[in-house]
RNA sequence: GUGCCUCUAGCUCAAUGGCAGAGCGCUGGUCUGUGGAACCAGUGGUUGCGGGUUCGAAUCCCGUGAGGCACCCCA
């Protein structure tokens, strides 16, 4: 120790910002919420993969456009390579499907959780460090990928009681087609993706001085609003869309794609109102080539949950041959963050179960050799450590961590081989032979899982 | 990365440029085989940090850190 740090150690240092510290209760909501969409993903077959945080710069580089090239943490580590810490999970994923590509079953279907790392002026649900839970399908060019990744998200969220978010649809080659019939310039297109994305926020005349401003032509602008605030039975808008569009290849190819997207999610029998076509949907990733998603939650206002798209191109940056993907990015603070202001999860403040009280120095034996036993038996248990061991004292700490049950053990039950049980929550207590302790608590224990009310 | 707002006890918040406070919490006790209540007593601070102006700064000014809002972008 420094003697500064000796010296003055009332004031503790700040952690970065945009970067946090998890206390054990919010670590057992995040816990919980990782574990439910675990059991999503896995139920629909895919594997668990993990990659390192830190990557060469170069592989890193030049896959997130300019403006997330900014935000990417770039730097020297010791040996003067240049690194870079990972933006998403998806361009890592890319890497290693390209690294790895012989050791993998094909379509090879993976989900990645894990910190991901932008330099971002931080905001609520905005952070510089932030969990990606990622599900992506590779290998395939079969809409079926697509629509497996709407259904999976959906599930996912109604498995944290989020069951009202509407996923938001489009096609990355519906935009391109839309921009070049409306005869926007091609160095212009980005510009134009940019300002209808906005068209939530600001609507339609909102929209259009944004490209007015960027010198869209008048009538390109108009085009472009048009075609984009085209709403309805995603059916029907297609239709439409084909007729405005008809002849150009790109939209043809685009809707030909939603439409097969559209049979497989009827077939997979996903709720229609849980998704939506939205033509002004753009997504900011350079990488994305077909079909694009977007989970957007109206209250609390925060933005998107998620981002989803195909990128068939981004493998091949690696490799010489181009290997079709599609998958999509979960942002677990957001989510959290929405669950905990609505309050739609109740996890356990703690991860005991059962507090085992101490009478005295005397009987650390009967104790220890109890909460072993429960141990053994697949109960979380703990002993009470405080050095002043009044029972007072011990029933107030199982009370304010939480603890559901306390168990006694002193004279009184040895002398007459039972155990005290007390429920804190109700305040019953009552006693069982010491025997009969491990079928009482597994059966306590199933009456009250580990979520409370 | 740009602009604006905020920061006072563990938490929520008071204090006109003039003695830094309250509630909750926490600790101890009433109460050594039993939590939540009540009552009594106690504990609380480099006013984010550094500098400046001033007889005097939580308060005004500059810088800096963190949080938030809007842009940008996005999970």
């Amino acid at each position: 120790m420094t003697s500064e740090a000796r010296a003055g150690t009332s004031r503790p240092p700040q952690v970065l910002r945009g970067m946090r510290d998890f206390l054990p209760q919010q670590m057992l909501l995040r816990q919980e919420i990782i574990d439910r969409f675990q059991t999503v993903f896995e139920r629909y077959g895919f594997e668990p993969i993990d990659t390192p945080l830190l990557e060469y710069y170069e592989v890193l580089a030049g896959k997130y456009g300019e403006e997330g090239e900014k935000l990417m943490y770039h730097f020297q580590d010791h040996g003067g390579r240049e690194v870079g810490l990972r933006y998403d999970l998806t361009v890592p994923l890319a890497r290693f499907v390209a690294a790895h590509r012989h050791e993998l079953t094909f379509p090879f279907k993976r989900y990645h959780i894990g910190p991901v790392f932008r330099a971002e002026r931080p905001q609520r649900g905005r952070y510089r460090q932030f969990w990606q839970c990622d599900v992506d399908t590779v290998g395939t060019r079969s809409m079926l990928a697509d629509a497996e990744v709407v259904s999976i998200w959906i599930e996912a969220l109604a498995s944290v009681n989020l069951p009202n978010v509407v996923i938001q649809l489009n096609h990355r080659q519906l935009l391109q087609a839309l921009a070049t019939h409306a005869g926007v310039a091609t160095e212009q297109t980005l510009t134009v993706y940019r300002a209808i994305d906005k068209l939530e926020k600001i609507g339609p005349e909102g929209v259009r001085e944004e490209m007015l401003r960027h010198g869209i032509a008048e009538a390109a602008a108009q085009t472009v609003l048009d075609l984009v605030q085209l709403r309805g039975e995603p059916g029907t808008v297609l239709a439409e869309v084909r007729a405005r569009l008809t002849g150009d290849p790109q939209a043809e190819a685009a809707v030909s794609d939603l439409l097969e997207l559209l049979r497989y999610l009827d077939l997979l029998g996903v709720d229609p109102r849980r998704y939506t076509l939205n033509l002004a949907l753009a997504r900011g990733l350079d990488y994305y080539t077909g079909p694009v998603f977007e989970a957007v939650v109206e209250e609390p206002a925060i933005g998107s949950l998620g981002g989803a798209g195909r990128y068939d191109g981004l493998i091949g940056m690696f490799l010489g041959e181009e290997i079709p993907a599609t998958g999509g990015s979960l942002g677990l603070e957001r989510i959290v963050e929405v669950v905990q202001e609505l309050q739609l999860l109740h996890v356990p403040t703690t991860v005991s179960q059962v507090l085992v009280t101490v009478f005295d120095d005397q009987h650390w034996g009967v104790a220890l050799q109890l909460a072993q036993q429960l141990r053994a038996d697949g109960i979380n248990a703990e002993v009470y450590l405080g050095e002043r061991r009044d029972f007072r004292r011990q029933i107030q700490y199982a009370d304010r961590k939480g603890i559901p049950v306390a168990l006694f053990c002193g004279p009184e039950e040895l002398a007459r081989g039972v155990i005290t049980v007390r429920e804190l929550i109700t305040g019953v207590q009552y006693q069982v032979p010491a025997a009969e302790l491990a079928p009482t608590m597994r059966r306590l224990l199933a009456e009250r899982p580990q979520r409370q009310p």
